[in-house]
DNA sequence: TAGTTGAATCGTTATATGGCGATATGGTAA
DNA sequence: TTACCATATCGCCATATAACGATTCAACTA
């Protein structure tokens, strides 16, 4: 029952939830490229990371000092793996969504944070 | 979004994911029934429905002064009918569920309301 | 070693949530 | 009409959540 709870409590702000479509379309992504995002301070995304990461709807690897999150296989939680599943197909017509993939070629190309050393995917 | 992320809250509290459970068990049960088998005062109970029932995860008819809740159809909301027919699947092994509905029997016997007159399905 | 940078954590604030008892509402029955 | 019963709503309280800026931590770089 708290597996569940955390993944539906996890899915239950429209942050978090962009966060995970943001993913599903770009793979990868750190905390200093979702924040200009989503418009969220740093420490804000960070939180909302921690509860994703928690909920094993995503998971990360470091890279130097950054923390490059990807969407979770779900292979720990069948609730998060059935949910990323769902999303796959769910909200992508939301509009707020939809403003920040627009973006997502101008923060990939002229990023926060100095990542001209992140390897290419 | 508004849709999905009010079925999500609605389905982040254990008492209100195990309303939902007991339903999908009895068919159909009233707040006087429910309010006993979760241990929750009935004001409590009655709002934890009204929260299920915007979210399209449970509706109701009214007999006489009764208002009987059963598990929506979901034909309104696809969030709510795919999360239903996940939960027909999901946490039938939550111990204080199975104490729960442990107790179903008794509370159908021995009412806390005076259901006497409440049709049979 | 010192400085820089990305991310996490801390402290604070405003709002949301979940619980209760008391009260209001609306139908049933005497 | 009056009494009663099942629900819903109200007012309150304690806790949880989401947000921010400031600070700390870790790792690379000069």
């Amino acid at each position: 029952m708290k597996e569940f709870i955390r993944v539906m409590k996890a899915l239950s702000d429209p942050n978090r939830v962009r966060i995970l479509k943001l993913l599903q379309h770009q793979q990868e992504l750190c905390v200093c490229e979702l924040h200009p995002l989503i418009g969220l301070a740093q420490s804000t995304v960070s939180k909302h990371m921690k509860l994703l990461e928690e909920a094993d709807l995503v998971h990360y690897y470091k890279q130097g000092s950054w923390i490059i999150y990807q969407l979770s296989d779900g292979e720990e939680s069948v609730y998060a793996k059935t949910m990323l599943a769902n999303l796959t197909d769910w909200l992508s017509d939301d509009p707020v969504l939809e403003k920040m993939l627009e973006t997502v070629p101008k923060v990939i190309r002229e990023p926060n944070c100095s990542q001209y050393t992140r390897l290419p995917l």
